[in-house]
DNA sequence: GTTATGAATATTGAATACAAAATACAAGAT
DNA sequence: ATCTTGTATTTTGTATTCAATATTCATAAC
C-alpha cells in the first residue's frame, strides 16, 4: 500500500466558480459599478445556464457587490462617498482587533517575514512604485489578520475590503499621503515587534482613518 | 386627484421569502444546529419548488447559517465554541464602535427612548422576567447602534448576533451575572447620557467580553 | 413635436426535466 | 458473520421550459 496520499479531483459546483470569477471580476474593477449585469450575456460569456449563475448572484448580493432589484435584474453595486464613510471606521475597528489579537498570537517568524515585506515596501516607495507598494501593502495587512487567529475576523475584514478596494483610490496617492502611509507603518511594524498590542490598535485604527481621507480626496477631485 | 399615495402592492420574489423564513427558523432554534435541510423536504413543506429555495440556501451559506456541501447537502451550522471565542470579540469591537458613533449622533430623544426602556429592563431583573428582560436588552442596544448611524455597521453587527444567537445562553445566567450585567447597564445607559464616547465604547467592549462568558458558562456546564 | 397608448420583444422568476453523484441495500465472496 | 461489490434509489447539480413582468418601439392623439 502507498504512503502517498492521492489528490483529491477537484471538482466544485458552478455556482462556487462563478461566484469566484464575478467576485474578481468586480472587485479588480473589471466590472464596472452600477454595470447592469443581464444573465442572458453572462450565461453565454461563461457557458453555462442560468441556474448556477442566479444561485452566484444571490452570494455576491448577500456580500453587497452586486445589487438585486426584483424583476429588473442586477447591477454591479455602487460604492458611494457614504459607503466609503460607513466601510472605513468599521474596517478600522476590526484592524485595531486583529493587531491586538495578533501581538498575543504572533510568532517571531511572522514577524521577521512581516518585517521582510515591509522592508521591501518601504523600496518600492523610494522607487515610486505605486503598484508593487500596494500590493506588498496588502499583503502586509493579511498577515497580521492571519496572525490574529480568527477566521471569523479575517473573513469579515477581507469582504469590507473587498468592497472599498473597487474605489481605486491608491491610483491618485498625493506625495504627501504616502510619505505619511509609510511613516505609519514604520510604527505599526515598531508595535508588533514589541507585541504591544494597545498601542497597535491606535496605530491601526488611524491608519485606516487616514486612508479614508486619502479616498475621499481621491474621490472628490 | 389625490394626495394619497397609493401603497405599492407588495410583491416580493420568492428567495427571499424563503431565506427570512429559514433564517428565523434558525437564529430562533427551531432547526435545530447541524440538522440536516434536505430540500425535498423543505420544498414541499413551503409549497415552492427547489430553485428559489437553493437560491435562498446560497444566501444563508454566506451569512454562515448554513453549511453547503457539495453533492451531499444543506445543514445548520453547528455553534462550536471556537465560534463564540471569535464572533464575540468582534461584536465587542463593533458595539464599541457604535457607541462611539452613537454618542457623536444621537438625539435627546433618543436617549430618553432608551432610558425608559432601561428602567423597564431594570424592572424585570427585579421580577426575575428573564425573557422579557432579554427582550428590552435587546432593543436597547439596537436602539444604540441604530444611533451610530451607520447602516452597513448594524447590518454587521445584526448578521453576527444572530450567529450566535441560537446559543440560547440566556436561559441560565446565574443571579451574580445577571446583577453584573444590570449594572453594566446602568453604567452604559450614564456614558450615553454624557454622550462621553470613549467610556462608552469600552463600557460595551467589555459588556461584550462577560457575555462571552457566561455564554461559555453555560455551555460547559 | 410631444406625450400617451398598446403591441411586440426581451428579461426575469419559478417549475420542471434531465444528468450526475451519493447513499442504501442486497447478493456474493471470504 | 463480516466485508466487498454491484445495483437500485435518492438526492443534488444543471439545463430547459413555461409564466410573469418589464422594456422597447411603433402608432396615434393632441
Amino acid at each position: 500500500m502507498s504512503i502517498e496520499i492521492a489528490a483529491p479531483i477537484q471538482r466544485r459546483p458552478l455556482h462556487n466558480e462563478l461566484a469566484d470569477r464575478l467576485r474578481h471580476m468586480i472587485v479588480e474593477g473589471e466590472l464596472a459599478p452600477g454595470e447592469k449585469l443581464a444573465e442572458k450575456e453572462l450565461c453565454e460569456q461563461f457557458g453555462v445556464s442560468r441556474t448556477p449563475l442566479r444561485e452566484a448572484m444571490k452570494v455576491l448580493a448577500t456580500e453587497g457587490l452586486v445589487l438585486l432589484t426584483p424583476n429588473r435584474g442586477c447591477a454591479v453595486a455602487k460604492l458611494t462617498l457614504a459607503d466609503l464613510d460607513e466601510a472605513f471606521p468599521i474596517m478600522g475597528a476590526l484592524e485595531a482587533l486583529s493587531g491586538e489579537l495578533a501581538c498575543r498570537h504572533i510568532t517571531d517568524a511572522e514577524i521577521a517575514r512581516i518585517r521582510d515585506l515591509h522592508e521591501r515596501m518601504v523600496k518600492k516607495y523610494e522607487a515610486g512604485a505605486l503598484r508593487d507598494y500596494f500590493k506588498l501593502n496588502e499583503q502586509i495587512h493579511q498577515l497580521i489578520l492571519n496572525a490574529a487567529r480568527n477566521p471569523t475576523l479575517a473573513q469579515m475584514q477581507l469582504s469590507l475590503s473587498g468592497r472599498v478596494r473597487r474605489a481605486r483610490y491608491m491610483a491618485n496617492m498625493s506625495p504627501a499621503r504616502w510619505s505619511r502611509a509609510v511613516a505609519e507603518h514604520e510604527k505599526i511594524l515598531e508595535a508588533l515587534s514589541a507585541r504591544d498590542g494597545k498601542r497597535l490598535a491606535v496605530l491601526l485604527k488611524d491608519h485606516l482613518a487616514n486612508k479614508l481621507q486619502t479616498v475621499k480626496d481621491a474621490l472628490t477631485e
